[in-house]
DNA sequence: TGCCTGATGTTCT
DNA sequence: GAACATCAGGCAC
């Protein structure tokens, strides 16, 4: 029963995170459908210090131990959400993190929820997440259905794909699993 | 332009 | 009680 659709997802997280970029998010706000392309990514999972799977499931995270192809969202900061696809196979502590988008269509809607226009919308992961108001009760919400969409695309050619190490984390820096698009302006700084 | 820091709340130890 | 996968504003240069 389960569909075809995004059954990449099963694969290891360092393997998806690079083909997540190039694919679209879609979001459904009242009469309006929101759609962006995914253009920087980076990749957790249980072995790596960095991840919020690392120390095991707790309720905060028991999402990401579910089956691939769900939305994993968390509160960071006081004050931010992120979102991730939570990927891999069931019972195992993986996500790959969407730090940013390229508006596609409903950008009238981004600009109103960011209060900001141009790449300030969506270039960070909770800019994303407040471009597109997703918050902590989207927990959990089924990618291939519901209000929150992602539609899987081509995989992008391998010289247009940048990998690095991962920003904004105080463990497992060298990690090399960022990745996104390059030259593309959406993608966010550093 | 680039560094520094305050804001803010959930989660886990 | 501390950590935290962040952001934005303020200030120095």
């Amino acid at each position: 029963m389960a569909s075809k659709r995004l059954g990449f997802l099963s694969q290891v997280a360092e393997d998806i995170a690079p083909r997540l970029l190039g694919c679209i998010i879609e979001r459904d706000i009242g009469n309006q459908t929101l759609r962006g392309k995914i253009v920087e990514t980076e990749a957790y999972q249980q072995s790596d210090a960095a991840s919020h799977s690392f120390n095991g499931k707790t309720p905060r995270t028991s999402v990401m131990f579910g089956p691939a192809g769900h939305l994993y969202v968390y509160f960071t900061y006081g004050m931010h959400y992120c979102c991730n696809v939570v990927v891999g196979e069931e019972g195992y502590g993986a996500a790959v993190l969407i730090r940013a988008v390229e508006p596609l269509d409903g950008i009238n809607v981004m600009e109103h929820n960011r209060a900001k226009v141009g790449i300030e919308m969506t270039n960070g992961p909770a800019k994303f997440a407040q471009a597109f108001s997703i918050k902590l009760e989207h927990n959990g919400a089924d990618l291939k259905k519901g209000s929150i969409r992602l539609i899987e695309q081509p995989a992008l050619d391998l010289v247009d794909v940048v990998q690095t190490t991962r920003i904004g984390i105080s463990k497992a820096k060298d990690v090399p699993w960022r990745f996104y698009i390059r030259n593309n302006k959406w993608v966010s700084k550093l």
